[in-house]
DNA sequence: CTTGACCCTAAAGTTGTCTTTAAGGTTATG
DNA sequence: CATAACCTTAAAGACAACTTTAGGGTCAAG
């Protein structure tokens, strides 16, 4: 079976090798078997766990969150668990959303509400901010 | 004319006294009086300076972009450039919304999806990480 | 058999926004 | 006039998720 340098594997998953190195000083990726003169070599298993990771951060999920979700695999533990951690996630995400919302709703109504001529002196954005309107 | 030792001007904005000695340190506060003992004395505007900073990371400016606000608001500049600032602050705030529905959408899918009962093992949520569903 | 591309570790640096600590000096109160 | 509650500075620490640096060892091509 074809076995991967830490090198190829980031040039596969398009990691950075360091990365690679961090995530498994994280506890992310397990250490991998290494040649005698001390190179890391992983199994082909090894680029699945890292686009896993990849994948999960670009969902949004913290290293933290991504360790329990892999942790939870490994042991192939309750489903419930891995529901209950997306589940919170998801709160998170749309509690993002509701702020980032009220922050769009003035930010718009202000910038749109400014002429963008003449001086900052009475200019409703910074006003705006001035008073929290 | 009243002036206010830091504290007293931390106590009435609800911004800790160190949190005001980094704000001046950074540039945003502008560097106050003396008294003899080199205690800084802040006028009355002091408060409002403060009140627009912290009004306007609530509204997700970075520390950054307040300062650019400020120093428009200083050199009473002009109108237009905080029509920049602000407008393209909306664009990142647009586009983090789109980036966390898209997120949103899809773990709402799979927390849905996933039954929670029994092993990990096929779970809709890792699964479609794993996937990058 | 040398040169360049790889690999190794440990530790320090980055970014943003503070907070905490250390080691003092000052002022207000009882 | 002692003592607590303030104030001062400079520097270090915290957090996330890396990136960079320093100082080496190894391996493949020509």
């Amino acid at each position: 079976m074809k076995t991967f340098s830490i090198g190829e594997l980031a040039t596969a998953s398009g990691v950075a090798t360091q990365t690679i190195r961090f995530y498994e000083q994280q506890g992310l990726m397990p250490e991998p078997r290494r040649t005698e003169s001390n190179y890391r070599r992983y199994p082909h298993e090894a680029a699945d766990r890292l686009q896993f990771i990849v994948h999960a951060k670009q969902w949004g999920f913290t290293l933290d969150e991504v360790r329990e979700l892999l942790t939870l695999q490994d042991a192939n533990g309750d489903r419930a668990e891995a529901k209950r951690i997306a589940a919170e996630k998801l709160q998170k995400i749309r509690s993002q959303i509701q702020s980032l919302r009220r922050i769009e709703a003035v930010l718009a109504k202000t910038v749109d509400e400014c002429s963008g001529e003449g001086a900052v002196a009475g200019c409703p954005i910074v006003e705006a901010i001035a008073d929290n309107a």
